[in-house]
Order: C-alpha cells, then sequence, then structure tokens
DNA sequence: GAGTGGTCTAGACCACAGA
DNA sequence: CTGTGGTCTAGACCACTCG
C-alpha cells in the first residue's frame, strides 16, 4: 500500500468531518495518534491540519488540541440592507439580523475613545497630520465565538461632545445619529481586499496565520460627497459571505 | 546570537522586496542558499517562502525557482460601473479599463460551449436537472500574468443559436445582446466568499494552496425578477480589490 | 507534570524545468 | 544531466493548557 501524502490525509479527514464522524466543536485525535493512525509522521499530519485549517475546517491550539470549526454556514453580510433606514429602525442593527439568520446569537462589545487614526482612515475624513477622531471600536460575537471587529472614525469636529462618544447610540445607531446632527448619509463606499490576519487580529478572532481576513473599508458620505464616517472592518473569510445588490439602468 | 525563526527570515525577506533589493520578477536565491545565509535549513526556509507565497509577494515554482510577483498594486474592479450602460459602450470593457488604469495590457481568451453548468447556476437559472445552458468561459490576462477566470452561464432557450453562441460579441457585450434578444437586466446581484483554487485554478492562474481566491457569484435580472445570466468569477485575492458604491436614502 | 500543537534539525527522495 | 522546490522521516526542544 502507499503511503499517503498530506494531501490525501486532509482530504480523508475533511470527508470525515463532512460526513459527521467528527461533529462542530469536536476534538480531533491529538497528532501523535493521527499520525500512527496514517502511518507517518507528525509533520505530515501538522501538514494535513494547516490545510483544513487554512480552509476554516478546524482551529487548531497548543497546549488545548485541534477542534472542529462550529459555523456550518457562512454568515451573510448584506451591504445594500445593512445601511438602509428600514434596517436601522430595529434597537438590535444589521449585525443582530445577519447573525440570527444563522440561528445564533450575537453580541458585541465596544469601545469608544479619541485616536489619531491610521493614515488611509486619515486622508478619507481628510484630517491634518497628527488630528485626532472618535473611534468606536466594535468587537463582535456569534454564539461567544469571536467574528468580526469593526472600528469606526468619525471628525472630532463632528463627534466631539456628542451622543458619538457615548457607548450606548439608540436605536438607528451612527447613521441616524449623525443624520440628527446635521451630516445625513446619502452615499456609500466600500472596498474589498484580503489578507493574513496580523498579530491582534489572529490573537482576538482565534485565528492562524493559514487564514485569511476581509478587509472592508467603508466610507459614509454627505450629499456634498463629503466623508463624515470611515469605518475599518476585519472579518475571517471563512466565517462570511458579501453580498451586494443593486439596480442598473437598462442597457 | 539567537537563531531566527521563520517568520523572522520572512519578514527580512518581506522587507528586502519592498525596498527593492530584489525587483519585481526577480529570481529569489534558491532555498539552500538562503538556509546558509540564515544558518538554518531548508525545512525553515520552506516555512518562511510559504509565509510570503501567502501574502502574494512571491511564487514558488519547482524546478525552475522563487519569483518575485509581477503585481505591485492591485487591480480595481469596480462593480457599480462596470455593469453600466457607459462603461459597456466602450468596446473594450470593464476589465480591459481595470487593467489598463495599472498600466498593464489586459488580453482575454474566450470559450464558447453547451453544457450542463454546476447545480448552483442551475438553480438560479431555474433549470431542470442535466439541462443545458451556454457558457462563455474567459480566461483573462494583465501582461500576461493570468489574474481571472470568468464563467458565464446562460439559459439555453434564451441564447441558443444566437450571437450570445458566437465568440465575438461586439460593444456593449453580452449585456447589451441579451437586451436587444428582450432580457434586459435591470437588477445585480453579487456575493463574494474566498477560498483556496482548486486544482485547475492554481494551474492556469499559477497560485499555490497557501493564496487564496475571490468566488463572485454574479447574478443578472430583468423587471420581473428573472435570472437571465449567472457568473462566477474566479479571482487570486492577492490581485485584486473589490469596489462597491451605491446611494442610500438619508436616515 | 503530562499532553497538546509549533517549530526546528539533518538528511533523504522525488517531480519538474531547463541547458 | 543538474539544480530547483515539494515532501517526507525520525527525532528533538519548546510554549502553552489544564488537571
Amino acid at each position: 500500500m502507499p503511503r499517503l501524502s498530506y494531501l490525501d490525509i486532509a482530504a480523508i479527514l475533511r470527508d470525515e468531518i463532512e460526513r459527521g464522524v467528527y461533529r462542530h466543536g469536536d476534538t480531533l485525535p491529538p497528532e501523535p495518534v493521527l499520525a500512527e493512525r496514517f502511518e507517518t509522521t507528525r509533520a505530515t499530519i501538522n501538514n494535513a491540519l494547516r490545510v483544513l485549517r487554512g480552509e476554516g475546517c478546524i482551529a487548531t491550539h497548543r497546549g488545548r488540541g485541534t477542534t472542529v470549526t462550529a459555523l456550518t454556514r457562512r454568515i451573510r453580510r448584506s451591504a445594500m440592507t445593512r445601511y438602509r433606514p428600514e434596517a436601522l429602525q430595529t434597537s438590535t442593527g444589521p449585525f443582530d439580523y445577519e447573525v440570527r439568520q444563522l440561528g445564533m446569537s450575537p453580541r458585541s462589545e465596544v469601545t469608544v475613545s479619541r485616536v489619531v487614526p491610521p493614515a488611509e482612515i486619515a486622508e478619507i475624513l481628510k484630517l491634518d497630520e497628527g488630528e485626532q477622531a472618535v473611534q468606536r471600536a466594535r468587537r463582535m460575537f456569534a454564539d461567544d465565538t469571536p467574528v468580526m471587529i469593526a472600528s469606526s472614525y468619525i471628525p472630532l469636529s463632528i463627534a466631539a461632545d456628542t451622543v458619538l462618544e457615548q457607548e450606548q447610540q439608540g436605536p438607528g445607531g451612527m447613521i441616524r445619529r449623525l443624520a440628527e446632527l446635521g451630516h445625513a448619509q446619502v452615499h456609500m463606499d466600500e472596498s474589498v481586499t484580503v489578507r493574513p490576519p496580523n498579530d491582534d487580529e489572529a490573537d482576538f478572532l482565534r485565528m492562524s496565520s493559514d487564514q485569511r481576513v476581509y478587509v472592508i473599508l467603508h466610507i459614509g458620505r454627505t450629499a456634498e460627497g463629503t466623508a463624515v464616517e470611515a469605518a475599518q472592518q476585519i472579518m475571517p473569510t471563512h466565517y462570511w459571505q458579501l453580498d451586494y445588490s443593486w439596480d442598473v439602468e437598462p442597457a
């Protein structure tokens, strides 16, 4: 019998996970045991697990073991509905809706502070070098699995000493508050890129460097085209699907 | 002096690439040479190169060596403009525009055939089990670097024996032709996910399994909501940025 | 302290590209 | 043929988690 390659082993384990031999949340056998089962060494098993980790099937933790990832389906982030007035009416907000769609429980933690934003954000908000902005940082969970980091920045000239510097926003969230302050947003820009997580992101999102995050840069603009809010959202690619839909004029 | 970890080595090499010690297109020293330089073994070098490969910095080819990736900036795919009538007026089409924006030369190859589409596509187009559709497969290049695989599917009931089964489409492309055939599209849906490339994709796009592709499912609908075109686009994440922009009603 | 996965060493064989 | 990167073996040390 020919030896199995790490890809073969990954395929076998993937199949067993899909067939339910290992359930979501289960712990896989330790690497030495798998090595024995497949008549190979730990290095090869480690390689196979890296493949599955990259796909988001499993998560490995030193000292704790290898567990099958909890999320069955991906959370669907519907860009066009999540910023619509109707979506904002609900006190819970679009993230809560998106997570509940999967039958999971949403939770989030907010931190508000004044910071000098990253250069990319400062440029969008047309801030001077070293100028501060209000940062609203949110860490979001689905059933206690961390699934998103979002940082919104609003120029101090708009947000200083307003409700935007308080943690609780009330129904309609930031968009509604900004509108009430005379900065109604009528246009959104988003760009999507993908990269490995940095150390902080990997730590909070419990990711390995074999996995990837979406980086979504979201910009809200007023009728004059001024950017009044710039937000960066970091999400593991294996947890999310991004949905967009729009109307076009017929050709 | 402490030994360097593969992450340290990756960081050093990344820095050297960014500083221009190795230029885009250059070949890096072979792994045994790097192993000697960093006083370690090939396995550790291999590990370091895997990190850079995952970021899209380099590409490794057995027998040929390791080269620095050609693309400096990412191609920007602007979803909302690429399907607008104005964008379609130009005979060249949106992909050509997007690539030229980077100062590169676009090229694409089209293959038209009748196939039974993947289940996901068949469901969208409401095809019966085993029913065929017209597939227009495009492989796209920027300066001879393969950057995208796109497969559009149109139901046979619409496309059979029409200009849609010919390779050349003329100005306005498929959207215009569909409109002329009485299937004007007024609504677009797109979903974005990310995964490792499959073997075919990795082969054509010259990717390794450490890298990732966007999978964009694009659906064009008529005023009645009928899907008349479903397309799947596969693009290496390290080559592309996805842009979306839209208007919202004020809160 | 025992068990986990992360990383490394030293060496080997292989598939593949190119002269 | 030589040199490349891909993969594997056998063994080791380490950091981390948990009882």
